[in-house]
DNA sequence: AATAATTTTTAGACAAGACTAAAAATATGT
DNA sequence: ACATATTTTTAGTCTTGTCTAAAAATTATT
């Protein structure tokens, strides 16, 4: 009588809730900045949740090998939760492009409305919206867009507060990408793209004299620090 | 003592729930064909649930006044219900003709990625994409797009399976949208604006013989009782 | 009209994901 | 080092949306 093995390999579930890939994203734009586990109250904050609702969800996702986790040791992103995370992010920065390029967002009106669709589920879609879009390779706040596999380029750039006086350069990013932030870019004149140089600094309170499309106009500090330039 | 009145309209929840989306669009969708209340077991087979679990639903719709429901009698859409579900169908198809416009899917590949993205909540999301498409009036099954206040225009379409010998007119629609159909028609050559000629209709099976595009072929009643044809 | 069949509703359970309040572990300050 | 403060976890509750099983109402059959 003939034997047969059946191979049963689990098409583990692969997919994710809509609560579950916000945690994840949160984990690994944490994960960019710090270099040890993440803590629980800086998820929490982050996501707008309370700390328990947070361990709640990252023994979850510790069982689903997402993350690693030891109890009150915060938690840090295995290799499958990081490539998860890239294409959740990929989505997100896909669809900023589109609502910018073809419905006529402006870069502070992108956010909410990328952060539902980044959970559509097809790998189709995404695929074909990448090829629609000319696979663009940076989002209108001029962060990297991951491959499919989940790889980024990174770009050499650093903050615009840490230019000295007479240097230039131009503004490929921002680090915070708030509405009113970038309204405020928006009044300055400032967009990805846009060269600027460095006239003055000023010790005192860390402000910036700059100069844009031929107008001169002082920056404070904070603004400065959140203003991502490629030198040149 | 000045007194001053406040007037609280109380910006009534507008906003529903995925599940309550799919809901109204089922008894909509259901509301269409029969002229009573719709069953509770007509959703439910509709929406693959169980009869229990559309009879709570029901219940909250009725407390949103959404439907009205009386126990055991069905329910049928209010007004301001059959304006929400007009919506939600107004953004599936749209976004099914960003589908194949724009992402090269074909008919039978839209629906479940529309399912999914006419749950996405912005108005001026919509509102842009209905420009981008250049305000399409139909949908790539011939199903008419509701405009913003929810209307929608009819026209003149009758089932293949009622013409007669000799009649012919142009394929508009279909009943039936789901993928083996649509991939049949494909197959057969069948798509909108296709001009179809009714050569002969067998009285036996009530199967026709049609050309399409110089071609002779037959199909059975059951197919030509899901394509929707114009006259003329 | 009475019984049988079907449909609909109720009642109770469960899973996901969030919360509060309290307990446990870790970190901090003097 | 020890007391205090903070962080994290546990335990239990709540809501949404689903289910099963049983009861109630309606519809169909003879």
């Amino acid at each position: 009588m003939k034997q047969y093995l059946y191979i049963c390999i689990s098409k583990k579930n692969l997919m994710f809730s809509q609560s579950e890939e916000n945690y994840i994203k949160a984990i690994y734009h944490l994960d960019a900045i710090s270099e040890k586990g993440i803590s629980t109250n800086a998820i929490a904050k982050k996501i707008k949740a309370k700390a328990s609702s947070v361990t709640d969800m990252i023994k979850k996702l510790s069982d689903k090998k997402v993350v690693i986790y030891k109890k009150y040791q915060g938690v840090t992103l295995t290799e499958f939760g990081k490539k998860t995370a890239a294409n959740v992010i990929r989505k997100h920065r896909l669809w900023e492009v589109f609502l910018v390029e073809n419905l006529n967002f402006s870069w502070d009106e992108v956010h909410d409305v990328a952060e539902q669709l980044e959970h559509i589920k097809s790998p189709k879609l995404i695929d074909e919206l990448d090829a629609f879009l000319g696979y663009p390779k940076r989002d209108p706040h001029g962060d990297p867009i991951p491959d499919k596999d989940g790889n980024l380029q990174q770009i050499e750039k650093s903050l615009l507060s840490t230019l000295n006086k007479g240097e230039k350069g131009v503004c490929v990013g921002v680090d915070d990408s708030s509405s009113e932030f970038l309204r405020f870019l928006d009044k300055q004149g400032v967009k990805l793209g846009q060269s600027i140089d460095v006239l003055d600094k000023e010790s005192f309170d860390g402000s910036f004299q700059i100069k844009i499309n031929e107008k001169e106009i002082t920056i404070s500090n904070k603004v400065a620090s959140n203003i991502y330039i490629q030198k040149n």
